[in-house]
DNA sequence: TTTTATAACTTGACTACTCAAATGATGCTG
DNA sequence: CAGCATCATTTGAGTAGTCAAGTTATAAAA
C-alpha cells in the first residue's frame, strides 16, 4: 500500500526537519526572549529598513494580516516603531531591538549553522544549498500561474 | 554586516521553501476539503490505525496538546473516530476518510514530488534525500542531551 | 474503601498564521 | 467639495500549534 514516490519522501523529510529545528530554536532564542519568527522579521528589518509592511510581508513569506499581528506584537513588547508615511506605514527597529539583534544574531547564526556543520561537509553542505536554492526558485515560478 | 554562513543560509531556504510549499499544498487540498496538516494526520493513522493519541503525536512531531486539539476538529468532521481502550483513546479512520483518502493520496504524493521531478534529477533527488535525511536524523540525536 | 500514584488526555492562555471583508489614507474627477 | 478609486493596513473568524496546569481512568497500597 505504501507506494512512495522519492519526492514525496524528500518532502517529508524536509517538513519533520523544519518543523523540528524551529522548534529547537525556538528553545534557544528564549533567553533572549524571543521566538524564531520574531528573529526572523527583526532581521530582515534590520537589513532591510526602513519599509512598509508589504515589503516585509514578501521578505517573510506571510500575509498582510500575518505581518499587521506580527508588528503589533513586537510594537507592544518596544522592538519596533511604525509610523504613517504616506499611505504605507514604515517600520524600523528601537534601540531596544538593535541591542538584542547585535548579542542574538552571531548566536543564532551559528545554532542554525550547527545543525549543518557537524554532520555535513563544506562540499556536501554547497550541493545542498544548490539543490534547495534550485528546487525552492523553480517553486515560485509556478506561484503566478497567471501572467 | 551581513556576515552569513554556508548553514544559516540552507536554514533560510529550507523554511522558506517548506513555508511555501506547505501553503500551495493547502490550496492544492482544497479541493478534498482538507488541510495538509489534516492530510498529514489522516495518513498516519491509516497507516498505523489502531494507535494511541500519544502514538500518533510523536509520528507528526507535535505536542500532546496539539494533537488533542487536532483530532477534536477531525472527529468533528467526522473523518475519525476514538474510543476510551483502558488508559488510553484508540483513534481509527471513518469510512468517509478512507474514501477521501484513496482519491487523494495519490494526488498529493505526486503533487509533492512534481517540486522535485521536474527540476532536479534522478541522481539529484537521491543526493538531496540522503544529505537531508542525515541532517534530520543528526538533529534528532542532539534532541535528547540527557540521558 | 478512601488515598495515592501515574499515565493519557484535555484545556486555558498564548503565538502565529490564513482568508476575506472592513477601514484608513490619499488622490482624482466631476 | 462630494464621491469614487485605489492602495495599505486592520480585523473577525478560523486552523494549527506551544506550554503548563488540570482532568480522567486505572491500579495498587493504607
Amino acid at each position: 500500500m505504501r507506494n512512495n514516490t522519492l519526492g514525496s519522501l524528500i518532502w517529508l523529510r524536509l517538513m519533520r526537519f523544519t518543523n523540528q529545528s524551529n522548534q529547537m530554536s525556538n528553545d534557544f532564542l528564549k533567553r533572549f526572549d524571543l521566538t524564531t519568527a520574531q528573529f526572523d522579521v527583526l532581521m530582515q528589518i534590520s537589513i532591510y529598513q526602513p519599509l512598509t509592511q508589504m515589503e516585509l510581508a514578501e521578505k517573510v513569506t506571510v500575509t498582510q494580516g500575518g505581518i499587521s499581528r506580527m508588528l503589533v506584537r513586537l510594537e507592544k513588547e518596544g522592538y519596533i516603531v511604525r509610523k504613517q508615511d504616506w499611505k504605507t506605514k514604515t517600520i524600523s527597529l528601537t534601540e531596544k531591538a538593535e541591542t538584542i539583534l547585535e548579542q542574538a544574531m552571531p548566536e543564532q547564526l551559528a545554532f542554525q549553522s550547527s545543525f549543518f556543520d557537524d554532520i555535513l561537509s563544506e562540499e556536501e553542505q554547497k550541493t545542498l544549498y544548490t539543490l534547495m536554492t534550485r528546487v525552492h526558485k523553480y517553486s515560485q515560478k509556478r506561484e503566478l500561474p497567471s501572467e
